[in-house]
DNA sequence: TCCACTAACACGTTTGAATTGT
DNA sequence: AACAATTCAAACGTGTTAGTGG
């Protein structure tokens, strides 16, 4: 193993690659997915993207939003979010830039956030701009809020999965499509480090509007240093937003990430990268992130394998290995033709794959879930029935109609469910039991669970594998 | 002392129920 | 009575900053 020196030999994280006459979007045989601001992601890319992650849940900014074609208009899809990480490292910020700090740590659960309009006919999904504004990252590896859980100063890069299926119990048996976008990468922080990255956020979310009057911010400094006992009062009155819990609060607008109304399509995305592997490939378990990546120089292209390298394909014997020759070569901005991104990849077969072993955790249909199916399902073996591969999920207000009339496991509704929560397999993150129950709209896989894999495993599977969608925990 | 992180804050934005208008 | 438009208070989403803990 590498030690901590080694790593660095003056490492230091390199201007985000520039596209360069990438296409702007990228199409898995007839779907086509762009990313839209990506103008403003590029800004961000550029400068090195931090997301804040918080104990109760932080949105992104820029946030997810996509456009869709090529799907069937009366077919079903359902859509999915969930974080890689970029490499296998852990950063700090000396200076003005970021540096090596150390290998990555085991990974938290992990989760995939399920778009609320899950599932929706493709005529939906394309009608206009798919926004994943409700998505919450946070640090806590505790979190019961269905949000997808990240460790500070590691990078990762979203990936955006296409299933078509009817309802989230088909899925597994569904054909799904992975999309990533280089420019989409960034860092996860506590607290924003490059102060480039704190003015832009503050230039372009609306939300920070009130800090871009330096007056205010005086003021507010100056009345903080005199504790104020009226402040501190109200800070006791129970309307006042719970900073701990608060986030639960916004789960329960129904408005959340719908399609975004009136938008114009903007289609002048960067490269797209597109991901082969079955995200929902069998499990091993986390290390792998580290020893995969461990080896490698961060500078290089190595890194990028961690999630770029050969995946599992259940369902498909014609599997080959890919990878992301430019994306993973963060270092070196020159590398930016994205043809040899879309040359590179492998037959385009190997674009779809199975969607094995998911179960789904409607959250804010937790309840009624619970009732008509009752308790989490402990499913048999792997790759058996559906019911085989309970997962956590963290739906944010997925239809009822996702729910349907099958069997659920519900990780809020029901006690046990966050059980498997913090996975009675998981040695590393045993979250406590629910005290209560959640109206969780967040649908999200807790992969807390790895040791299982499922029987579709294919021969040479990587470890890729780690990185699965879903997890087949509950036994 | 340094670093990562947390909680409390202030304040603009968004939400959504209540109200008013047609 | 039914629907649309408007109001407005509460909740939410922000970056900041002092304080905490290792």
């Amino acid at each position: 193993m590498q030690s901590i020196r080694d790593l660095k030999h003056n490492f230091s994280i390199p201007p985000p690659t520039t596209v360069a006459g990438a296409p702007d979007s990228y199409h898995h045989g007839n779907i086509r997915m762009t990313l839209e601001d990506a103008e403003l992601w590029k800004s961000f890319h550029e400068i090195g993207t931090e997301m804040i992650i918080t104990k109760p849940g932080r949105r992104m900014f820029p946030h997810c939003k996509i456009n869709l074609s090529g799907l069937v208009p009366y077919a079903k899809y359902i859509l999915l979010v969930d974080m890689v990480p970029e490499d296998g490292f852990r950063y700090k910020w000396n200076k003005d830039k970021w540096e090596l700090a150390g290998k990555a740590e085991p990974h938290p659960p992990y989760r995939t956030y399920l778009h609320p309009d899950s599932p929706a006919p493709g005529s939906h999904w394309m009608k206009q701009p798919v926004s994943f504004l409700k998505l919450k990252l946070t640090n806590n590896a505790l979190d019961q809020h269905g949000h997808i859980i990240l460790h500070s100063m590691h990078r990762y890069h979203p990936r955006f999965h296409i299933v078509q299926a009817d309802d989230l119990y088909s899925v597994r048996w569904s054909v799904f499509q992975t999309f990533t976008f280089p420019e989409t990468s960034f860092t996860a922080v506590t607290a924003y480090q490059n102060t480039k990255i704190t003015k832009l956020k503050i230039d372009n979310n609306p939300f920070a509007k009130g800090f871009r009057d330096e007056g205010t911010n005086s003021k507010r400094r100056a009345s903080r240093g005199t504790a104020d006992p009226e402040r501190l009062s109200k800070k006791l009155n129970p309307t006042t937003k719970d900073s701990d819990q608060g986030s639960s609060p916004d789960l329960q607008h129904s408005s959340c990430d719908g399609l975004d109304e009136g938008r114009a399509v903007r289609k002048d995305s960067g490269e797209v990268k597109e991901e082969r592997y079955s995200p929902w490939g069998c499990v091993s378990d986390r290390e792998s992130g580290g020893n995969v990546m461990g080896q490698d120089s961060p500078a290089g292209s190595e890194p990028r394998d961690v999630y770029s390298t050969e995946q599992l394909v259940p369902g498909h014997s014609t599997y080959q290995p890919y990878r992301f020759h430019e994306y993973g070569k963060s270092p070196s901005p020159s590398s930016s033709s994205a043809p040899g991104v879309l040359g590179s990849s492998a037959s385009r077969s190997g674009f779809e794959s199975r969607v094995p072993d998911v179960a789904t955790v409607p959250e804010h249909e937790s309840k009624a879930a619970a009732h008509e199916s009752g308790p989490a399902l402990c499913p048999p073996p792997p790759a058996a029935a559906p019911q085989d591969y309970a997962g956590v999920l963290n739906m944010a207000q997925a239809k009822p109609a996702i729910l349907g009339h099958h069997p659920l496991y519900t990780p809020y509704g029901a006690e046990q469910a966050l059980g498997q929560w913090g996975g009675a397999s998981s040695a590393q993150y045993t979250p406590a039991p629910p005290t209560h129950h959640h109206h969780h709209h967040h649908l999200a896989t807790d992969y807390s669970t790895q040791a299982v894999h499922h029987s579709y495993h294919h021969g040479n599977v990587t470890d890729w594998s780690q990185y699965p969608l879903f997890s087949y925990s509950c036994w």
